[in-house]
DNA sequence: GCCGTTTTCGGCCCGACTGTTTTCAGTCG
């Protein structure tokens, strides 16, 4: 039953129900399916459907209120937007109430465990009854499991040993942290001398913004050696599998990392296979089908014989394709881009003049202004904003009033005197939560930058969190929003928003929506940054360094727009000082 | 259950490693 909201008419639907449950849901139909035997592509579409709705912006909702058509998603064909639409009207699924029946729900937290898929789990419940993990742990302790066909000693143990610890959440690390572990495990597979080279493939080349384990290729002609070398580095705790060409281990600190190893001739295959995604090898993959090409990581195949394989670029280039950049390697969209060499020109660290947000001891950065300046030159940049805190949040002891004209002033005068480096004297003012801003226009007005931020009430409603900053972007001196969603990775969610509202209104204010480079934030994320894109809207790319050491954290947010396809033009700190300038006076003359 | 400049039916990526197998199924990435 669909019942209207009457008193604000924004909503026809009783009860908000977000994107993540309907992935639950189906997520769960496909894990029942699974383990009930059902057809494996059955099975794929539901699962590739929830990839469809995880990375999308918007929310699912909204969309069937606007009317849209949900079969022009991918993977959403008639029958998945039917069980969609009953989920966001009724909060349920009839489907999955009757898979439930047929098989317990607690038998999907088993395919959680190692060597337990489908199969196992359903040979657990049809032989022993097992219908959980408690289950599971009595039987074993009554070493029925083991009277199982095909439940062995080693797989026992392995269960016993996982119930122990329920070792079963495997947590994603941020990429920045992922770099430092990387240099010990890449010097050690460099060190071998039969190794000619090692490359860190998968999501870590592919510049996401958490990484879930290490994918390494190692070239060598001599890949069993190289191998069994791996699992003797120091640091490993568990050695997961060894073979002839790969290995897997848990290293300390927990991190599982994956070694492959080819001979030079599959450099550029194997390198491909290795960085994924896997949604995009698989499309590669069948590109290759209709041509009568096969597709694997050793080379490409043309009846049995290998006709590519050393380097990437052949491989695309054999299959019509232009050269796509890891990062864009998702499929959402790169390989249709590609054949019609459509893809975007991506920008680059060195295409980046300046930096619009950064913090001095003034508020709650380390160092002075100047020390900042001095230490942005040397990484070449040509302008930077300082944009120290207002005073509304009271920790970070913000600037007031007389302070910030203080500051302006002393700016100025390093402009005059220094000519190698631009200084714009600007703000980080608080949004209240009415949306207006912590400071009054006659002082925003006397400053050449103003970056708008929300950090307090962040649970607000959509409506009330969307009307703010909208309000915000509308006052005439707004230039930037800074992180825009307020996300924190792993620790906070963003705000609740509509984001196309806030794209559109973004364009409207000419206000730029900032990258934030920081690695706990990349805010906007990869997905908004697409999307509003598409929209028009431009960016600001900037480190929000608190001292001049985090001036290079530039790189993580670049990372970040070019996952989200931008090009320099999109990106406001790529123009040149004077065509910056220019951007920021026209906007005052509104 | 999705999808379609060959198809509205008949496809749906590909291979390595493990354990328990007497030749391969299941799991994993």
């Amino acid at each position: 039953m669909i019942k209207k909201v009457k008193d604000d008419g924004k909503s026809s639907f009783s009860k908000i129900i977000y994107n993540s449950e309907i992935v639950e849901i189906f997520t769960k139909v496909a894990d029942l399916l699974d383990i009930k035997g059902d057809n494996e592509f059955r099975i794929r579409a539901y699962r590739e459907a929830v990839r469809t709705i995880e990375r999308l912006p918007w929310q699912i909702q909204n969309l069937i209120e606007e009317g849209r058509d949900l079969t022009k998603l991918p993977g959403i064909g008639k029958d998945l937007e039917i069980k969609i639409k009953e989920i966001v009207k009724t909060g349920g699924l009839k489907q999955l109430q009757r898979l439930k029946k047929q098989v317990p729900e607690g038998l999907t937290s088993l395919l959680e465990l190692p060597a337990l898929g489908p199969k196992r789990v359903h040979d657990l419940y049809l032989q022993l009854k097992i219908k959980n993990k408690q289950d599971l742990r009595n039987k074993l302790m009554q070493n029925e499991v083991s009277q199982l066909k095909g439940f062995g000693r080693k797989i026992t143990a392995q269960l016993k040993k996982a119930l122990e610890q329920d070792a079963t959440k495997k947590e994603r690390i941020k990429f920045k942290t992922i770099e430092q572990y990387l240099k010990p495990l890449t010097s050690w597979i460099s060190q071998d001398k039969l190794v000619k080279k090692v490359f860190v493939a998968g999501s870590y080349r592919r510049k996401k913004e958490t990484i879930g384990d290490i994918d390494i290729l190692a070239i060598s002609s001599d890949p069993n050696q190289v191998s069994r070398r791996f699992t003797r580095f120091p640091e490993i705790k568990d050695i997961l599998s060894q073979g002839e060409t790969k290995a897997s281990v848990i290293t300390n600190p927990s991190l599982q990392v994956d070694l492959r190893v080819v001979v030079p001739k599959s450099e550029g295959a194997a390198l491909f296979y290795f960085t994924g995604s896997k949604a995009h090898n698989i499309k590669i993959r069948n590109i290759a089908l209709d041509k009568g090409l096969k597709v694997n990581e050793y080379g490409v195949f043309k009846g049995g014989k290998r006709i590519a394989g050393q380097t990437e670029k052949e491989i695309y280039k054999l299959l019509g394709l232009d050269y796509i950049p890891p990062e864009l390697r998702e499929d959402k969209g790169e390989v249709e881009a590609a054949l019609n060499n459509n893809l975007p020109h991506l920008v680059k660290l060195k295409d980046l003049k300046g930096d619009l947000q950064m913090h001095t001891k003034s508020s709650d950065g380390t160092s002075s202004f100047e020390q900042m300046a001095g230490r942005a030159k040397k990484l070449g940049r040509e302008y930077i904003a300082i944009t120290d805190h207002s005073s509304f949040i009271g920790i970070t002891q913000g600037l007031d009033e007389k302070k910030i004209i203080k500051q302006v002033a002393k700016i100025k005068r390093f402009n005059e005197k220094i000519s190698e480096l631009h200084v714009f004297a600007g703000i980080e003012v608080d949004i209240k939560e009415d949306g207006s801003l912590d400071l009054p226009n006659k002082i925003l007005k006397q400053l050449d930058l103003v970056v708008c931020a929300i950090h307090s009430k962040f649970n607000l409603s959509l409506e009330k969190q969307t009307q703010r900053l909208i309000k915000a972007m509308e006052n005439p001196y707004c230039n930037i929003i800074a992180h825009p969603t307020g996300r924190i990775i792993q620790k906070r969610e963003p705000y609740k928003l509509n984001l196309e509202k806030i794209f559109k209104m973004a364009v409207k204010n000419q206000v730029l929506l900032e990258i934030n480079s920081q690695p706990s934030r990349l805010d906007l994320n990869d997905e908004n940054i697409m999307q509003a894109k598409q929209v028009g809207v431009k960016f600001s790319l900037s480190s929000d360094a608190h001292s001049p050491e985090e001036l290079f954290y530039l790189k993580y947010g670049v990372y970040q727009a070019r996952r989200g396809w931008l090009e320099a033009k999109d990106v406001l700190n790529t123009y040149s000082l004077a065509a910056f300038t220019q951007f920021l006076k026209q906007k005052k003359k509104r």
